[in-house]
DNA sequence: CGAATTTGACCCGCGC
DNA sequence: GCGCGGGTCAAATTCG
């Protein structure tokens, strides 16, 4: 199994113009409402290696949001834990693809039985708290894996057909 | 000089 | 309870 599925978080436009037929219901559900296109519970599952983390089931969970510094002030907001997660797993040359947004690097850690430390951004955009971790495989480093965390409640501020941009970026990795 | 990145420390959940 | 692995913070540093 070699083809990854792979589906790119574009969101400029509500035109999904044109993109891979096949990936486009993805982008829907990516960026429109979570119609629950392919959330995935990402650590729950006892042992996920990085190697399989296609898109998986649609599965909303938990995952924990409450961080509470140490200080005093222990403002963990709401008990419940759930996030919504979607893995992206395409193959590029280059670690993070450029997906219209603007990200904030804030964290990086090595990941056990990967080469390949494990990015951590944030989306710089005022208010919107979407995160993604970007990995790349170590069997296969030409693989990257992109998990997006949470919705973009605002429009790319790059132009609608980056779409291309991309591919430029990376090898297309068509399932047929 | 402000914004973004780097990087070690800290925190937390989970398995043993 | 302890250690490990993963996720985040924040000070220091680099970059534009």
């Amino acid at each position: 199994m070699e083809n990854c599925q792979m589906f790119f978080p574009i969101s400029s436009s509500p035109s999904e113009a044109n993109m891979a037929p096949n990936s486009c219901q993805a982008f829907n559900s990516f960026h429109g409402h979570s119609s629950n296109g392919l959330l995935l519970d990402w650590k729950s599952s006892s042992s996920r290696s990085a190697e399989n983390c296609f898109i998986q089931k649609p599965e909303i969970e938990k995952t924990d949001n409450q961080m509470m510094k140490s200080s005093s002030v222990g403002k963990q907001k709401e008990k419940k834990k759930r996030k919504q997660r979607y893995a992206f797993e395409t193959r590029s040359q280059v670690d993070v693809l450029d997906d219209g947004y603007r990200w904030r690097k804030y964290g990086q850690k090595a990941v056990k039985d990967n080469k390949f430390p494990r990015s951590y951004y944030r989306c710089t955009h005022q208010g919107c708290n979407v995160k993604k971790q970007v990995q790349r495989l170590t069997k296969d480093e030409s693989v990257v894996v992109t998990t997006y965390e949470g919705m973009h409640t605002h429009p790319s501020h790059k132009p609608t057909d980056n779409f291309e941009h991309i591919l430029n970026q990376m090898h297309i990795y068509k399932p047929f």
